[in-house]
RNA sequence: GCCGGUGUAGCUCAAUGGUAGAGCAACCCCUUCGUAAGGGGUAGGUUAUCGGUUCAAGUCCGAUUACCGGCUCCA
């Protein structure tokens, strides 16, 4: 995406990260003299280099290519640019076909070939590569290096082309900013949705459910429905109206849509149902479209909003699963919008404002995300339908509601949907991590597909425009980020348990258990720590568990009609009296402030 | 789907090709405690699955499966 590379660019580390990509691939190539070096780019956080070698590398290697690494940075080697013309470049990289083939591309592109090398030519260690730069002036400019891990990836990231080996490793100009960036990795490791999700009790997997199919755990639950009820509640106040639709069709629906022609890899197959193919929906569209069809419409039912908690399947395939962030079963907070063309802008505008109060009410502010405006790849036609005017049209009401709305916006080519450009809201959690969240596209395909038309006020049929959205994404994947966001740590309307009641000793169980029944009366998740545990113990199981509050009673509490308050900040509140919490605990519940108290 | 790696008790991890162990959790007993782990005991395993090599396999080999790191993909 064009920010992200402009934010290279002006990496001060960029040279010095290069650098340190020509240091591994000299190094790889002296301790693998049998290799092919296809290429490699410095990026956000460091370098990678593809590789097409015989022998297999595993990270157990990284020690021996490291020290080989160091060796080299050590021998302090200028590194020097050299111009070159196509035809020498082709006879220096004759034996290497993939820098044959970037030289032709250079060539056709009429740019000038440059090439840089490291060390003496007839030195102990020389490297010349093809290389736009730039570079470090010497490897001894690369103070810090580690390699990270290894992978595979595909020659020019196309799937037809040969898999090579990609060697990750990231490089600084202090040893210090490595080891914070190594601390921050492992920070971000503890807050991984998936550890997490286990020792929080969120979600499970099971081999015999099957991959990508998440189980949520009653503590997981619990996040799904207040974020669904919190949905529900503020989307009936704008104008939608729920609609309830089965998991399955037959194939003239996805007919219609297109789904089957452009979209049918990523359907499971059919079941025939009385000799007739039903599918699992993919999508919840084409239903709400043929309830929208059900009765003719009038512009005076417009816009009509049609929202439904659909759980819709993807055959995803298997090496893409990821934790809940992909997954094959997605519970979507969707809805469609029907409205006239007029209508188009400010409804679309209406839905990214949406987005902005679900993202405030979270702590997200506007630097935390942005749309990434998807539009199609102009050399893979084969992939959209429709003509170019109406995409054109979509892409314009959709950039004005954009620009209106005031959020950052980068164009993501490629990015669009088979039926017409999109916007997807991409959030930066506060570990750092980027997280595509939610989808929404202006329409302008689907109507004509399914004939979707309302009467005009001078009697003629017009088609509508509809707006998918879905502000909280998946409930997957939003629940995943939110994990990984707030490490656990959810605000006290998210979280599974608010309020963790710890008893001194079995003399206060029966008042404990009274308590928890007023936090019960007031919609708020209490539990009794019964255990004959030591207190330390009990505060120490509710702090790992991220509870909100521990509400500690011993015989002076009970005495007192008070509760200890002690939040999981470490923060000791004292004795306070019971009706004053309550109040308080209720209030932060019902505003879904972040604050504990 | 592709490349590479990993899979031992609910969890975190041990175990030269030679009797599968520990801590935590669970269960039982003792303890009744004032803000991050009180003590003792019991039980828990077809070492992911299937096949092979071997006198002998958690360990070596093959296949399958799931997961992990990426790639491709992502309505």
């Amino acid at each position: 995406m064009s920010k992200v590379k402009e934010e290279l660019e002006n990496d001060p580390l960029m040279p010095l990260r290069h650098t340190a990509e020509h240091v591994l691939h000299l190094a790889m190539q002296e301790l693998y003299p049998s290799l092919k070096k296809a290429m490699g780019p410095p990026i956000e956080e460091g370098f990678y280099f593809d590789f097409d070698l015989d022998e297999k590398v595993s990270s157990d290697d990284f020690v021996k290519i490291e020290k080989r690494m160091q060796e080299l940075i050590d021998a302090d080697l200028p590194v020097t640019l050299v111009h070159s013309s196509v035809k020498e470049a082709k006879d220096i990289f004759k034996d290497n076909p993939f820098k044959l083939e970037w030289l032709q591309e250079i060539h056709n592109r009429g740019e000038e070939v440059t090439l840089y090398e490291m060390g003496e030519k007839d030195g102990k260690h020389y490297d010349l590569d093809l290389c736009a730069g730039p570079h470090a002036r010497s490897t001894g400019e690369v103070k810090a290096f580690k390699l990270l891990s290894v992978a595979g990836a595909y020659w020019k990231g196309n799937e037809k082309n040969k898999m090579l080996t990609r060697i990750y490793g990231t490089a600084f100009d202090t040893k210090e900013k490595l080891e914070k960036y190594l601390k921050n990795l492992e920070e971000q490791k503890k807050r991984d949705h998936r550890k997490l999700g286990q020792e929080l009790e969120l979600f499970t997997f099971s081999e015999e459910v099957g991959p990508g199919l998440p189980l949520w755990t009653p503590k997981g639950n619990v996040i799904r429905e207040e974020l669904e009820k919190w949905a529900k509640d503020t989307e009936k106040k704008l104008g939608y109206m729920r609609v309830a639709t089965p998991h399955i069709a037959k194939h003239t629906l996805f007919e219609i849509s297109g789904h089957l022609p452009y979209y049918r890899d990523d359907m499971y197959n059919p079941m025939d149902i009385e000799g007739e193919e039903y599918f699992l929906k993919g999508m919840n569209c084409p239903h709400h479209h043929m309830i929208f069809k059900s009765k003719p419409k009038s512009y005076k039912d417009l816009p009509l909003r049609y929202a439904e908690y659909g759980m819709v399947y993807r055959f995803e395939q298997s090496g893409t699963l990821f934790g809940l962030m992909r997954v094959r079963a997605i519970q979507q907070n969707d809805a469609h919008i029907y409205c006239t063309l007029e209508q188009a802008e400010d409804e679309f505008l209406k839905v990214l404002e949406l987005h902005e109060f679900y993202y405030n009410t979270l702590g997200l502010t506007k630097d935390d995300y942005y749309i990434a405006f998807g539009l199609p790849d102009t050399n893979k036609k084969e992939k959209y339908h429709g003509d170019k005017a109406t995409w054109d049209k979509a892409e314009e009401l959709m950039r004005k509601a954009c620009k209106r709305s005031g959020i950052r916006s980068i164009d993501d080519v490629g990015g669009a949907a088979f039926y017409g450009p999109k916007t997807d809201f991409t959030i930066r959690s506060s570990t750092g991590r980027e997280f595509a969240i939610s989808t929404n596209q202006l329409d302008l395909f689907m109507p004509q597909r399914f004939n979707l038309e309302y009467t005009d006020k001078d009697g003629s049929k017009k088609l509508c425009v509809v707006i998918h959205r879905a502000p909280l994404g998946s409930h997957e994947r939003f629940i995943g980020f939110l994990i990984e966001h707030f490490g656990g740590a959810f605000p006290v309307w998210l979280s599974p348990v608010q309020v963790q009641i710890i008893p001194i000793s079995e003399k206060q169980i029966d008042y404990a258990i009274k308590l928890q029944n007023m936090f019960i009366e007031r919609n708020l998740r209490a539990e009794v720590d019964d255990r004959s545990e030591t207190i330390q113990a009990k505060i120490r199981d509710a702090q790992l568990q991220k509870i909100p509050y521990m509400l500690v009673v011993g015989d002076r509490e009970v005495q007192n009609n008070e509760v200890s308050v002690r939040l999981r900040t470490g923060e000791d509140l004292k004795a306070k009296p019971l009706t004053e919490v309550l109040a308080k605990i209720e209030d932060i519940y019902l505003t879904k402030s972040l604050k504990l108290w």
